[in-house]
DNA sequence: TGGATATATCTTAGTTACTAAGATATCTTC
DNA sequence: GAAGATATCTTAGTAACTAAGATATATCCA
């Protein structure tokens, strides 16, 4: 394939990530999430349980921000504190799975489902096409985070 | 295909915008843009122009949010206020494209040649069922956006 | 025309969430 | 068990946001 397809290409998942972003701030608002809490939030129904620590390492934020972040979600019940049995310096913040999907899936349950309808019109192979695709640039991604990251 | 593989490919889709939010923060920071700032030079990298209220519409900040946006950039040696001709009130925010990339451009230099590359390892069938997916997928979330924003 | 209303941006006051630095509590090491 | 390391929290100060109102310009219509 010709060089223009490629930039074409990679100026399209450029647009997606960013129509990918103003969705999820969009849903974010109408959700009651005020300015990034959203993200962070992500974080925690993915990992299901981090230390206070990690989640400074993730999301980039000082301790001191971090705890402010863990006093709003626990004020709204959507996070326990939870002392490490092992290391009582440390703070488990416990996500309550089923109360932040209560809170978010309304709001993307018709995305997730045309999102699936649209993955459905793919065949097998082209679906391996996507997945590899997305794969490989989710590590190359990753790998471009890490490099500017400190 | 199978149902599995549909709902892996939406969970990797969510991955994919994910990796790439960490990844355009961290560059961000890297760039020296604190907060937020780096998100909506995006937009104007885009338009090139825009006025104040076409920014604070596409950014869904409040148009005071949007006075201090531009005296930051405005400071910075970034954009340049022109005002309309025919409109006395509306402000341009004009943006000098060639000091942005220059800026932005070290730090996306090499992730954009390994996403050319990355791409070219694909064949042009691939390329092209790739375009669709991320076309049709970049559609389905500006719906997704329109319906929840305001 | 000109007065009323609408629109685009800016200003002000108050709030929220951030950072940096230091305090506190706990763990590890020697 | 004292010294230092580590994990989180607290405090003080700052940056960037919102809401509401001020200002300047445009539009509408009697």
């Amino acid at each position: 394939m010709d060089d223009n397809s490629i930039i074409e290409s990679r100026k399209l998942s450029q647009q997606y990530a960013y129509a990918s972003l103003q969705m999820h701030e969009a849903i974010a608002r109408k959700a009651g999430f005020s300015g990034t809490d959203h993200k962070y939030l992500g974080f925690l129904l993915q990992k299901g349980k981090l230390t206070a620590g990690d989640l400074a390492e993730l999301s980039g934020l000082t301790t001191g921000a971090v705890t402010g972040l863990i006093n709003r979600f626990e004020k709204k019940g959507l996070v326990k504190r939870e002392y490490d049995e092992s290391d009582r310096r440390k703070v488990l913040i416990v996500a309550d799975y089923e109360k932040i999907v209560k809170i978010l899936e309304p709001f993307y349950r018709q995305f997730r489902e045309e999102s699936e309808k649209l993955l459905a019109t793919f065949s097998a192979g082209e679906i391996a096409t996507i997945q590899s695709f997305l794969l490989k640039g989710i590590s190359l991604m990753k790998a471009t985070h890490n490099k500017f990251k400190e």
